[in-house]
DNA sequence: GGCTCCTGTATTGGCGCCAATTTATGTGCC
DNA sequence: GGCACATAAATTGGCGCCAATACAGGAGCC
């Protein structure tokens, strides 16, 4: 069945199952999160679940109550607020470093990826803008040289759920920041760094919805 | 014994110390860390080594090797300085944000840390030079409105091994770095934030020996 | 009727055992 | 003497059991 050596790696992909879970509010914010359960659910041993577990309270998802059980994190709008921020300043680094290392080709795939989560603004699932918004990002960031950086800023998305801050966005935001992928396509063009820069800022911290990066 | 709940606790705290040992390099690179050594030398359970080692996999202060054992990674210079841009941009980030906040009071803890700093560079152990140098920039950070950027760089700070870096540091980029830390004392006072932000990157990106902070 | 206490049930959490596998040791052979 | 192979020891890693504890439901009491 499982094979040695296995069950961490496994592990690590349960966590990052139910991470997404959580970003996309399968699991929503308060429920209890009951061991055999997610064995049920995710198809995982007991170990395995619990290990999933203790990765997810360290990454602030998850809270643990000693002989209750766990639960997921009710999100405090002022911690994703400063998430935010933190993301906002790391991406405006980064975007500083990849802007003269983009090639053509990159740049029209990320076209692509803006046509993509443009078009899913209108009729499109959650899950499905999500997809475009990371597939562009992450072609944006390939170039970096800071591995660490990206790493970082991937982590970091992680921790802001989607679905909840994804609520509060307007049709009319979510387009404003669907127009930010074509301009950020346009400054690296144009190789003005000063310019990007503020952008990624803004784009990160859209006022009240400040998750769409 | 070990009363309910507990585990967890213990296992966090026993991460951190080891973690503090792997930095100052008690626990060198490349060694192996049997889990029965480690349950003798600290005291702890089988169970809660294992935590603890799965928290270092994590953060990347441990390797892990499949039926092998774990050891402690050894520390790719590149990675390192990698990790020292991340800190240096959120660390001028953050001066930022705590210029306007920062009241005479301590700015004069500070400058005793400052002072203790310089001293323990002629004389004291790297322990004692570490403690003043994390006591000043916590002091620094106390009044950051941003707990997630203060919580991710002192994380960061954990990543970085000093005695490894600090090995390649002589006593006069050491000196260097304590004179820095007055001058930015000096630069809060004065409210300059942008040669407060420009002297926290050169803080913590003194060319070659990047550790530092 | 409502409050309290008590019992039964569900859930977590730690501990120990044992299998799988690797490393070290010793023996025979070339 | 050195190499290959077999055997023994050591180490990791997973699984299951059971104690400790919290929660739910019901009975008894005020």
């Amino acid at each position: 069945m499982t094979r040695p050596g296995l069950g961490r790696e496994r592990a690590r992909t349960l966590a990052r199952t139910m991470e997404r879970d959580i970003g996309l509010g399968h699991l929503a914010p308060g429920e209890w999160l009951k061991q055999v359960d997610l064995e049920a659910r995710y198809g995982a041993t007991r170990m395995e679940v619990r290990q999933a577990l203790d990765r997810l309270v360290e990454k602030g998802l998850v809270k643990h109550l000693a002989r209750r059980g766990y639960r997921v994190e009710d999100f405090d709008p002022e911690r994703q607020a400063q998430i935010m921020e933190v993301r906002a300043i790391l991406e405006a680094a980064a975007a500083d470093q990849v802007i003269g290392l983009l090639d053509e080709a990159t740049l029209a795939a990320m076209e692509v990826q803006a046509e993509r989560f443009r078009a899913n603004v209108l009729d499109g699932t959650v899950e499905e803008q999500e997809e475009a918004n990371l597939e562009f990002h992450r072609l944006m960031l390939a170039p970096c040289p800071n591995r660490e950086l990206v790493a970082l800023l991937f982590d970091l998305r992680g921790r802001v759920p989607v679905a909840v801050t994804r609520r509060r966005n307007t049709v009319g935001l979510l387009q404003r920041a669907a127009e930010h992928h074509f301009e950020i396509i346009r400054l690296v063009r144009a190789r003005d760094a000063t310019g990007l820069a503020r952008l990624m800022r803004v784009h990160n911290l859209t006022p009240k919805a400040p998750d769409v990066g």
